[in-house]
DNA sequence: ATCCCGATTTTGATAAAGTCCAAATCTGGA
DNA sequence: TCCAGATTTGGACTTTATCAAAATCGGGAT
């Protein structure tokens, strides 16, 4: 994200605080929540309520200027990279989460092999694992529920 | 599932009427939520706390027995064919699923190009579209919010 | 066939994530 | 500078699911 105000002009979105506060803490936090967004935004803004992080989060996702991913047993979180068609490798034990470039070929990158007559506009891959932190801290299986994340990644 | 008894007695799990209930509505309700789930075993029971089937459902999911999916922006939904690593079709306007065989190739089916570490167990793979009913019914783009369902699949 | 312990079910409270609504405020064109 | 419409805010609310404690049931041992 280059310049973020002329992003939001170029998309004839008003420019205001809040949203240049949240498309910052998304760039500078890849794969946050709404809530780490929302403690990302308030160091620069000193404050901004919590239905403002998700309506700017809504508006920009719209706008497709960012992604939304929303992997199981986790909040959505939210992602700069777009355009592309990349996928994510997410951790069973601490959501920890990282970009994969696309699993096969070119840019539709999957096809169904029966449709079953949908319109079919994306596939999403979603990796699933143990990052190399839980293999060392011994977690061995996938929990029913995600565990208290024991690091983090800002 | 031939036979959910058994099946219940081969995982040393004690045979109950909320569990064989559980068991025969999501074989017949392939996809279903546990709202729908619990619709269908009141069909038989005449009654079960919507805690038990929230049980049964993370007994048999955690036995193997089902499986879980969790779409986003969907309520999670379960299936009856496990042991197979076939992916998802699911409707973006009303919630629509259907199965498609794997992707590529063999079980494995994917593989991200780099695993950063991660010790991957499962590749998960959803194609996002417009089902025919939905395409029919003129629902042009994704809602950020799913539509209320115009047709239901029992 | 009956008893009993531990597993299961039930009821009700609670949690997490996000949305809805109306009032107050701000943005940007005139 | 002013104003209409868009944005932000605060609070209530919804949905999906879990937690906890009490009541009940299943099935092996007697």
């Amino acid at each position: 994200m280059r310049d973020p105000e002329s992003t939001l002009r170029q998309h004839h979105l008003p420019v205001t605080a809040q949203r240049l506060a949240v498309l910052w803490a998304v760039s500078h936090h890849p794969h946050a929540t709404a809530d780490e967004i929302t403690v990302g935004a308030r160091a620069l803004l000193g404050t901004i309520s919590r239905q403002s992080v998700y309506n700017v989060l809504n508006v920009l996702t719209d706008k497709g200027i960012i992604r939304r991913i929303q992997p199981a047993d986790s909040p959505a979180r939210y992602e700069d990279r777009v355009g592309d068609n990349h996928h994510h490798l997410v951790c069973r034990a601490c959501g920890q989460t990282e970009d994969v470039c696309c699993a096969v070929g070119g840019a539709p990158c999957l096809e169904a092999h029966d449709d079953h007559g949908f319109k079919i506009d994306e596939a999403e891959v979603i990796y699933w694992g143990l990052c190399p932190s839980c293999q060392r801290a011994g977690v061995s299986a996938a929990p029913a529920r995600p565990l208290p994340p024991h690091h983090h990644h800002d």
